[in-house]
DNA sequence: ATGACGGATCTAATCCGA
């Protein structure tokens, strides 16, 4: 019986219900995280899920940005939450579920963006992505144990062939050095494994996310990874499959970024 | 050719995303 989890940046649960109701009957993931769902959790449509099997769902959103969720066809326990930098801003949230009487613990995070200027000294926002890094970093010693899965937006394209212009990306906001550096820190703290390159040589050209701003976002194809799958050690070799939905990105009003399923055995 | 868009919000223009 495999076991298969998800990860998608819906900007906006409410508005891409339709969407995600569609991705949910197609794929029948065991667990999908969102991030972005940008509603409280009074406002969570619930029923939608509820009707397409998955009862079992832990939010945690605000009014207007960010909010995060972890919704699953089997239950979930230990559900909690992280203010990470000192700040209620609904960026993570872990629940655990059990698969083959072993519990999984999943961690669902969404980096801060961190605004235009890659420079912390003039741009607060870019100051607390850097800062809510290097504090992911820190908190591994609790985070990263056997069996665990670390999913999100990190907002970070780490590899040369993560974007489509390594050289053009350099200094803009997602790819720069000491994001990079910073992110990489944080997954060798954990020693997490970063599934979607198992899978995937780093040769090979890898996004997940296409700017809304390109007319055609096929035609040129510039892309990034900001979406990623890390898993603890133990977990690599259960691991079967990945899979990163591009046809997503082209379906009736879309999300910037696409769905990615890991499957494990 | 990093914005030409798109979402949420005190429905109008502003903030945010990356």
């Amino acid at each position: 019986m495999p076991f298969s989890v998800a990860t998608w940046n819906i900007n906006s649960v409410r508005l891409r219900i339709d969407l995600v109701r569609h991705f949910l009957a197609k794929h029948r993931p065991h667990v999908l995280c969102l991030q972005e769902t940008k509603c409280v959790n009074g406002s969570f449509p619930h029923r939608a899920f509820r009707d397409a099997g998955y009862r079992h769902i832990a939010i945690h959103g605000q009014k207007g940005y960010h909010g995060v969720a972890i919704i699953s066809r089997r239950p979930l326990s230990d559900i909690a939450n992280m203010q990470l930098c000192g700040k209620d801003d609904a960026r993570h949230i872990t629940a655990t579920i059990e698969h083959r009487k072993r519990p999984v613990t999943i961690h669902n995070f969404y980096v801060p963006a961190g605004g235009d200027e890659p420079d912390p000294k003039t741009n607060p926002k870019f100051a607390h992505k850097l800062a809510f890094v290097r504090e992911m970093r820190t908190r591994m010693k609790t985070i990263a144990k056997p069996g665990a899965i670390l999913v999100g937006d990190l907002n970070i394209a780490p590899l040369e062939t993560d974007v489509w212009s390594h050289k053009q990306l350099l200094k803009v906001v997602s790819h720069t050095p000491v994001e990079t550096e910073g992110l990489e820190r944080a997954r060798a703290a954990g020693q997490w494994v970063d599934l979607m390159r198992h899978f995937v040589p780093p040769e090979e050209k890898l996004y997940t996310w296409w700017s809304y701003r390109s007319p055609d976002w096929t035609k040129n194809d510039r892309g990034r990874r900001l979406d990623h799958i890390w898993v603890s050690p133990d977990l690599v070799e259960t691991a079967k499959s990945l899979s990163v939905l591009r046809e997503a990105r082209s379906w009736e009003r879309p999300s910037d970024h696409v769905p990615v399923i890991a499957s494990f055995s």
